[in-house]
DNA sequence: AAGCTATTCAACCGAGTGGTTGACAAGGAC
DNA sequence: GTCCTTGTCAACCACTCGGTTGAATAGCTT
């Protein structure tokens, strides 16, 4: 959709992430691109449903469609997970200092 | 909450991260603990949504709290976030090849 | 054109979200 | 004990979510 804030895009990626079947969704698109009922085929929901987590998951543009034919041939825009993963790049240093003293070494540390 | 399997854990982190409030809690977090009514300040909302949302984040295990005298200290646990970045690592090897004649390189790969 | 296939749309439903306000509990400080 | 501060709880609200079913659209095929 249209333009997106930074935090704009993470609400959406995150919130398309968020669910299981999405999830699912973007692990079955992985090794190749797929109609929608190939698509919605594994999944215990209706066609109808499928067609709407397909929707969340383009408004955060982690997939692409095109008309090919009698389908809609949906691919993975798997670059776009970049910002999540950015995001939570952060907090590698803190992995391994969970302890309250060790937290403190970290000064002029801000962004965002 | 008790026990969760890898889905549900995954669901409730991401959920987490969803919410732009949420996020800057956490990154307000990082630097050091802090107590809630010091979590709230820099955000436009009452003290319960506050509170609320501290709940979603716990409930994801993503900080912790102790109570200390008269303050509820509230402190991130950054280590949790670590399933949702291991789900998007997954997808690192696909940034740099958006184009669907590359993207068939891969063959005997799956998992989850 | 008629029919089949693939997919979306619209309306509806129950549950959950993020927010509010006001009452309540928990723990110092006086 | 009484007051003040800190934080949660409960009830409410408008909105969104994930799901359904049934009708509608888009595009072959014949």
């Amino acid at each position: 959709m249209v333009k997106q804030s930074n935090a704009a895009r993470l609400d959406s990626i995150f919130h398309a992430l968020s669910d299981p079947t999405r999830r699912s969704i973007l692990r079955g698109l992985a090794s190749r691109e797929k109609s929608v009922s190939e698509i919605a085929k594994p999944h215990p929901v209706s066609l109808a449903a499928v067609s709407k987590h397909l929707k969340v998951l383009e408004a955060a543009e982690l997939i692409a469609r095109e008309r090919r034919g009698n389908f809609q041939i949906v691919r993975l825009k798997a670059a776009n997970l970049r910002p999540a993963e950015q995001w939570l790049a952060y907090y590698d240093k803190f992995w391994n200092q969970q302890l309250d003293a060790l937290q403190t070494y970290m000064e002029g540390d801000q962004d965002d």
